[in-house]
DNA sequence: CGGAAACGGAACGTACCGTGTCGTGTCGTT
DNA sequence: AACGACACGACACGGTACGTTCCGTTTCCG
């Protein structure tokens, strides 16, 4: 089934409804027990409806999740990378730890090996801007001077990223505020200092 | 349900029989079309037989990874802290590339969100003792002088295993001998330099 | 105003779930 | 050596959610 039919006379109420009862079932029940069908009788929407616009439970989520998410974490540039770091990073977090958030994600995360397509889509819809926009303003401080020039600055998104989903995949107890400043050191010390 | 009856007169012929077309089955169709049916089936066994030692499809594939992966990923120590880390990662990084390993343990891992057992166990069973192991390796360098006496080894080992799990979940292409080693870089250079 | 298309509702067959029952075989116990 | 307990394979069961189809209604574009 493919995605969209592409109407202009899709009814925009039943959008919302559908991709609002998504969410408030996954805080509710869980990811798991999440189902169309349940979607579909809290939405006041036919299951057709659904599959007609979505090909599966986790594009639904998908497409709620970003909605939700697009303002919580921005990329602020106070100047201070450190500073702007560890704000971002505990944006994220923090954002991960709240239902549905959190579980709506990861349960995202486990539909992306057996569904090639919603894999792409999150990662050209969610993850891949946000981390250009991570290079970017590592860049900035680039020309600040606060980080050296030839450093690897895709590497430091992914040291700094990795650790959160590690922890989040895992579910282990989210990092406080002091150990996102001890790993936002970390990382920018990496690039600061000398190879060995 | 819980998990083992305890008994000595489980057969030993039908557990490896099951945790064998577990992973093939894994390997055929991918683990979201693995079913405890299809298992049962291939190993030629009642269903009621797996659901009398494993309380659900993932707890079965578990228990095939673990013992799979035991001998996987060493932790040796030839005196170089750096060479040791470098082979170890990458071992994780070539074993999750090839099936049945990767997939699986991709849906093990998207199990744990609905089932809290199945989560402790992994933590328990898996990767405390992984991330123990590397600690203590760590600390060995520690004492050779190869790193500084204050750094934060829980935090090195997340920021090691960090990338990992985040490439794997977002099935980004694995990291290369290369990437792999300027990670251990970097992260072998965050413990060494001075706070900024 | 006419028709195309999205809509809600209901029903369908299929797949897999987790459980129950039954007869068989095998292994500890005495 | 005989018993008795228990794991085993097999089969059947009700239940849930899947994804699809049909129908009659509503809505909106032209």
């Amino acid at each position: 089934m493919i995605t969209p039919p592409s109407s202009v006379r899709r009814s925009e109420r039943s959008r919302r409804a559908i991709l609002r009862s998504a969410l408030d079932l996954c805080t509710e029940r869980g990811y798991g027990h999440v189902t169309i069908e349940a979607i579909a009788a809290d939405a006041g929407v036919s299951k057709k409806t659904i599959y007609r616009w979505w090909p599966s439970k986790g594009a639904v989520l998908l497409e709620a999740f970003t909605d939700a998410l697009i303002d919580a974490t921005p990329f602020v540039d106070t100047g201070d990378i450190g500073a702007d770091l560890r704000s971002h990073v505990a944006g994220a977090v923090k954002l991960l730890s709240v239902p549905p958030f959190g579980p709506a994600y990861a349960g995202i995360l486990s539909e992306l090996h057996h569904d090639d397509r919603l894999a792409q889509q999150l990662r050209e819809q969610l993850v891949d801007p946000r981390v250009e926009e991570a290079i970017g303003r590592l860049r900035s401080a680039q020309d600040q001077g606060q980080i050296p020039p030839g450093a690897d600055l895709p590497l430091a998104v992914e040291m700094l990223y990795g650790p959160v989903y590690y922890r989040h995949v895992l579910r282990k107890p989210v990092q406080d505020e002091e150990t996102i400043a001890t790993l936002v050191d970390h990382v920018l010390r990496s690039l600061r200092a000398p190879g060995y």
